[in-house]
DNA sequence: GCTACGGTGACACCGAGTATCACCTCCCCA
DNA sequence: TGGGGAGGTGATACTCGGTGTCACCGTAGC
């Protein structure tokens, strides 16, 4: 058998390359900002050929936002997994703990992130296109929970489109605070801005 | 004197060739694809050098895009223009009937650009980069109306955030009906949905 | 030991976007 | 009416991100 769940010895490398590679890069980032490193420059540094950081990520984006990807599916399961009873909203604001312990659990890598990516446009945006990727599992995720007149795909997606606004705004503010404020205390005044 | 109103004969001029590319450019995108467009079909098109194209229009996607710069400020102006005993929510939905009326004025072309931009990741993207970026002049215009205690600018960003989703989940879902659905009702929907 | 396969590097290539230069046209002023 | 300046255009060269291809090399498996 040994599916999906096997690690070989080949993927182990992969994954370690890919996090030295990531690490490299991040120093680079922050020390000459986004725009100023190219992937000549990452490569060299990083003492491989251009091609094999294409390879490992995609884009040059990715190379900072490689980890976003798994964070959109993780919340549509705690979405789901919310009792039923409770309504859409408070149901989306505790789906979104999962964020803000990822951030909780090492704050000073995810400020650096953060500011990297608030300071340089192409990171945001990419970063945008990721999170609205997001939205389809977290309208589905609603449709399927609670009382069985559920409401039409617009107001479920405009829900989670402003969930996810929610976030992305505490986040802001948490990095301009530097840190300082809390995170969650922030999601949660989002989050009550629109209970009118 | 002759400041910034006045149009000169070279004005007119640009602004005709600037419209003759963008419809030149329409064309070709709706028929072939805007990935499979390349600025040097366009100038070719169009008659013109491939200088000239991105001199009009700074990018590829501004080609399409170009218009929606004006409609964020026209929209900040709608909203500091509604009355100071309305609620945020209420008062951001009628300035988005500033948009709601270019569309409803030609449905066809917006139907069609709207089709576009839908239908491609990069138009898509750099259509929210400009409405993300309206979002701070809708802040700064809700910070200023009504009541004393304003609402911190957390809550305020979010309001504004949330607002331009709901536009953008209404203008999909009416592109997705064809334009058979009235926008002004999906609007409303949407605002709807985040009444709790 | 031989082979097949995955990872790598080294190209060549494309297209977007930037910068620069020469030319040309039109307008204004002498 | 002739000259000069300014703005618009085309041509060219360049950088960089991203794709595709090919040959090489190590390792795993027979």
């Amino acid at each position: 058998m040994n599916g999906a769940a096997r690690t070989t010895a080949r993927e182990v490398a992969r994954d370690a390359v890919r996090a030295m590679l990531a690490e490299v890069a991040l120093d680079l980032f922050r020390r000459d900002g986004f725009d100023n490193v190219t992937i000549n420059h990452l490569a060299a540094a990083a003492g491989v050929s251009r091609s094999t950081v294409l390879r490992y990520f995609g884009t040059k984006e990715d190379v900072v936002l490689g980890a976003l990807d798994a964070h959109g599916e993780q919340v549509a399961v705690a979405l789901r997994a919310r009792p039923p009873d409770e309504n859409d909203w408070t149901a989306l604001r505790h789906a979104l703990d999962i964020v803000v312990e990822i951030y909780r659990q090492d704050p000073a890598a995810a400020l650096a992130t953060t500011r990297l990516v608030l300071a340089t446009p192409a990171l945001h945006t990419r970063q945008w296109e990721k999170q609205h990727s997001w939205r389809p599992a977290l309208t589905q995720a609603l449709a399927e929970r609670g009382a069985s007149p559920r409401p039409g795909a617009v107001t479920l997606s405009v829900r989670a489109a402003a969930a996810l606004d929610c976030l992305n705004i505490a986040i802001a503010h948490w990095a301009k605070s530097d840190g300082t404020l809390n995170l969650a205390d922030l999601l949660d005044e989002a989050f009550a801005a629109l209970t009118l």
